[in-house]
RNA sequence: GGAGGGGUGGUCGAGUGGUUAAAGGCACCAGACUGUAAAUCUGGCCGCGAGAGCGUACGUUGGUUCGAAUCCAACCCCCUCCA
């Protein structure tokens, strides 16, 4: 490390724009963007959506149908991992990558989401947060730098998640700011701790929960330590779709146009859409797997409830268009028998289809992009969402 | 033939005088799920009615009682053991 960079490790204030994964953006089309961001285990085409593996394991699929789905990265999870397996085994089993066999980009989240999941379960303070085990009540330690360590040392993720706390929505502009700050905080300890590597990147996280000034200021202060990515985070906890519109409108002009903004935790696919209009490049979301596991295939007019009498004796398939086994060979009425049925097989399915859906959705929005057509196709799909919605409203009457 | 046990809502199964339209499970009909404490959770589930409510219901019939799924009698059916 020579002494400039040395110098910006350790003030965190002065960095230059760190370019160790390579943005190109290949098109714009309003504020949407397309693009790759080049790592050192691949490309990732973007917009992109991350499928959340966050016990090294994107739940009941195995990695060989991930990666075939079209998913150029996945997630990983700090905590659940320190807690189980623990970090410094995966370690010793050779790193993340090895140990799950996803040889792609793998970002981890830091910790931070549970520090407002498990919220019950944990006490903060300015030096991090200490959690009570969800699997067995013991305490653990997360600091920026424990979390960082963790992170990019022993789990070796390509993209580690500065330490942040989601704040809950609901919160007083006074609490969002205090909450906003220490996050600030702790993102510049993330970097210090972090430091300069060649082939591993750091994200900032946005936060300021729906108060337009704090997350200008959160933005133009996580810019200041200067981070590879911008997440957003604290969204999809409740505020509902509008008001995300709405942060996300007064939020990613206030973000650098040469590096990926990643919208945490997000979402539906009328959020992905809605958020790529507003210049978004990045999601995750657990929605696919878990709501695959819970019986439900998603798909441009909103989710379909396969566990629904009404697909009993329905022969087709949930989605003929996309290249994925689960969305093409297999009719809704086999789908609906095996969930009914309470058969692994039900949730590897709907999950493989739900997956492979949302790929299929973000490379949509790449081709529209490029080809100057987003809008269009932006128009298109809020009409055949809505046009579900009004049919979903009608039958629940 | 003798002795004993039992028949409860779609189903399994609690309940042995009033607070019981009847616990609970399953099935069934729906809903929710957004940086995963979730293969989870929530609601509905006799009929009619928006509702208060009304009607019908614990094998069948009859009885006791102010009141019966619960007590009594007869009958029908099922199970176990003995011969």
């Amino acid at each position: 490390m020579n002494e400039a960079a040395f110098a910006a490790a350790t003030t965190g204030l002065e960095a230059p724009p760190m370019t160790v994964f390579p943005y190109q953006i290949h098109a714009t089309d309003g504020a949407a963007r397309t693009g790759v961001l080049k790592t050192t285990r691949g490309d990732i085409r973007t917009p992109a959506f991350m499928p959340v593996g966050t016990a090294a394991t994107v739940k009941a699929l195995y990695m060989d149908q991930v990666k075939a789905t079209g998913a150029d990265i996945i997630l990983g999870n700090t905590y659940h991992l320190m807690l189980r397996p623990g970090a410094e085994r995966v370690k010793r089993l050779g790193g993340l990558h090895k140990f799950s066999t996803w040889q792609g980009p793998m970002l981890t989240d830091s910790g931070g989401f549970q520090v407002w999941s498990l919220s019950k379960l944990r006490k903060m303070t300015e030096e991090g947060v200490t959690f009570r085990s969800h699997i067995d009540g013991s305490e653990h330690n997360l600091t920026p730098e424990r979390s960082i360590e963790i992170q990019a040392d022993l789990l070796g993720a390509d993209i580690s998640m500065q330490l942040d706390e989601c704040t809950p929505f609901g919160c007083s502009e006074k609490e969002a700011r205090t909450s906003m700050e220490l996050s600030i905080r702790w993102g510049q300890r993330s970097k210090v701790a972090f430091g300069t590597r060649d082939s591993q990147a750091l994200f900032g996280i946005v936060q300021g929960s729906v108060f337009e000034n704090l997350r200008r200021e959160s933005a133009e202060r996580l810019i200041e330590t200067g981070y590879d990515g911008y997440a957003i985070g604290g969204l999809a906890v409740g505020e509902g779709f509008e008001k995300m519109c709405d942060v996300l409108d007064f939020t990613t002009p206030h973000l650098p146009t040469a590096r990926p903004r990643y919208l945490m935790g997000v979402g539906k696919p009328i959020d992905l859409v809605e958020a790529v209009a507003r210049g978004v490049d990045m999601f995750d979301c657990v929605l696919p797997t878990r709501s695959g596991r819970h019986g439900q295939a998603w798909s441009d007019h909103g989710p379909i409830n396969i566990k629904r009498a009404e697909f009993a004796e329905d022969d087709s398939p949930l989605n003929p268009d996309i290249d994925c086994p689960a969305s093409r060979d297999y009719s809704k009425a086999y789908l609906h028998h095996l969930f009914r049925a309470g058969e692994y097989l039900s949730a590897m399915l709907l999950s493989w289809h739900n997956i492979a859906y949302f790929q299929h959705l973000t490379a949509r929005m790449r081709v529209a992009i490029a080809a100057g057509e987003f809008e269009a196709f932006r128009r298109e799909f809020r009409g055949k969402w809505e046009q579900g919605e009004a049919q979903r409203a009608k039958a629940n009457n």
